[in-house]
RNA sequence: GGCCCUGUCGUCUAGAGGACUAGGACACCGGCCCUUCAAGCCGGAGACACGGGUUCGAAUCCCGUCAGGGUCACCA
């Protein structure tokens, strides 16, 4: 049975990353009808935050990634949290002191610190020196007298280390160039590469999916697996999202959290197009997948080798095309109320109901419904007296007496009347629409004219006309 | 600096030695539609990092160079 796991610490939000991770995870367990599992590994303190675990578990779920076991759901791997497992890695660092492969080390960070800037200046690979490892009884007391608490490092065996990486194949390693990782922190608590391990042999494991970053640590958790007399699970290291500038994405990129793409107006469901396009293709010549679309289309072999550049153009054209083509509108008009609408009162449900099946043609994201929404409900419109339109008045005084007359029952109708206006007073359409466009939203362009009189309804439309005629006489 | 990973249009990618005059998508440019702005439709421009091999034949295999990224924490 496959069982896969997405591990994010809770010290930030949901990074778009984290969530392709997630979401490959997910449909590698699904296409193989294994389970997905989702654990908490906050053996920062100081960093760890529930918050964080919360927000992270909110936009999980927001995405339609779900897991079948968790710290949120029961299961017999439990707990998911590697704060609730403390035992356990203590347990297992003993079996490897009595086998000789971890020691203490009383060095402190300040001492390592120094250590480390100076093999680098030297330009030599900061590796540790196993100054701790030949220690004395005798010498331990002193330390400890010292008030100084050691931590755990595991003894590296020195050797060519090979194993298959799922996307990037073989991969050699010689293992002395490897500093022996301190496994127990001088608190008590496990570090990443140690719990990690620990965690993916109790839970059962079998195939870890994870960004490139990890590939270094993969060794060190090989060498752990073996010093444990355990079997390691299968690594699939896939390539990481980049910025534009080709760097690590990072918050200085603007908008790269799910969290913040939410708020810009995205849909999962688009949101969860785009991700999995970037590192993944399918074979044929498809970009709009629904996540249930992909699950038995996922494999490794079509995973990439390399990064990919996200690009927001991109994932907007994907949520455009979600808007406009593939959503039931009663889906975007639920979206839309769980989206940041001011002012928004239930009786004009009716209105949003409208707004989307108007818009949803041009709208790329949902903000972009809620500014219709803003322009036809919000009667006070703040024309930019920087703007050199006032010339609009005059042939806007012709407009209105035929627009009094226009049939509003319709967008049909409106369309006929404007066209009837328009070449009765023998002018361009443009001439006709700019000017009542602009004395209604103090805007050149956005939703089609005779969809934006029928929508304010036409009471309104003489009035904001006039109340522009009284500013520009 | 050591080690590891990677290099196809600006970006995401198709490509598993001959089907490649290198295909698709976003963005860009032009046209059509509508005598508004868009959207939509049609078309255009645009890439195998470089240099050596191997082979009858290389985007595809090998080596080197260059470039990019990752990593070397009592962070994960």
């Amino acid at each position: 049975m496959v069982r896969t796991r997405f591990a994010p610490s809770p010290t930030g939000q949901l990074h778009i990353g984290g969530a392709r991770t997630a979401l490959f995870n997910f449909l590698f367990a699904k296409k193989n009808n294994g389970k997905f599992i989702l654990r908490i590994e906050d053996t920062d303190l100081e960093r760890s935050k529930i918050e964080f675990e919360k927000m992270i578990i909110e936009d999980l779920k927001w995405l339609g990634i779900n897991w079948d076991e968790g710290p949120d759901i029961s299961g017999n791997y439990g707990p998911y949290r590697q704060s609730e497992r403390l035992e356990l890695y203590r347990s297992e660092l003993k079996k490897l002191i009595d086998k000789g492969l971890a020691y203490e080390c009383y060095c402190t960070e300040e001492e390592l610190e120094v250590q480390r800037k100076l093999q680098l200046k030297e330009k030599k690979p900061p590796i540790y020196d196993r100054r701790c490892l030949n220690l004395t009884k005798k010498q331990k007391e002193e330390y400890i007298n010292q008030g100084r608490r050691p931590s755990f490092r595991f003894l590296v065996p020195y050797k060519n280390l090979e194993y298959t990486d799922l996307i990037h194949g073989l991969i050699k390693i010689d293992t002395s160039l490897i500093s022996d990782p301190i496994i127990m922190k001088s608190n008590g608590i496990p570090t990443y590469n140690f719990a990690c391990v620990v965690d993916d042999y109790y839970m059962n494991i079998t195939h870890v999916i994870r960004g490139d970053e990890h590939l270094d640590n993969t060794s060190r958790q090989i060498l752990i697996f073996e010093a444990l007399g355990y079997k390691p699970p299968f690594y699939s290291h896939i390539p990481m999202i980049l910025a534009p500038d080709r760097t690590k994405l990072s918050k200085r990129h603007g908008a790269t959290s799910v969290k913040e793409l939410k708020d810009l107006g995205f849909v999962p469901e688009a949101l969860v197009n785009y991700i999995a396009l970037l590192g993944w293709s399918p074979k044929e010549n498809r970009e709009i997948f629904s996540i249930d679309e992909i699950i038995p289309k996922f494999d490794f072999d079509h995973i990439l080798d390399h990064p990919a550049v996200y690009d927001m153009e991109k994932m907007k054209w994907i949520n455009h095309y979600y808007l406009s083509n593939i959503l039931p509108v009663s889906k975007i008009v639920e979206y839309i109320k769980d989206f940041k609408i001011e002012n928004f009162q239930d009786s004009n449900m009716d209105l949003l109901y409208k707004i989307v099946e108007f818009e949803r043609n041009r709208a790329y994201l949902l903000n972009d419904f809620v500014q219709v929404y803003d322009l036809i409900v919000n009667d006070e419109i703040s024309y930019d007296s920087e703007v050199p339109y006032n010339d609009f008045s005059s042939i806007l005084n012709k407009i209105k007496d035929y627009l009094v007359n226009i049939d509003f029952g319709s967008i049909e109708s409106i369309k006929e009347g404007l066209k009837f206006t328009q070449k009765e007073l023998n002018l361009k359409t443009a001439d006709v629409y700019k000017p009542i466009r602009f004395a209604l939203t103090a805007k050149l362009e956005g939703i089609e004219l005779p969809k934006l009189l029928y929508l304010i309804g036409k009471d309104k439309v003489m009035k904001r006309i006039e109340k522009y005629l009284n500013i520009y006489v």
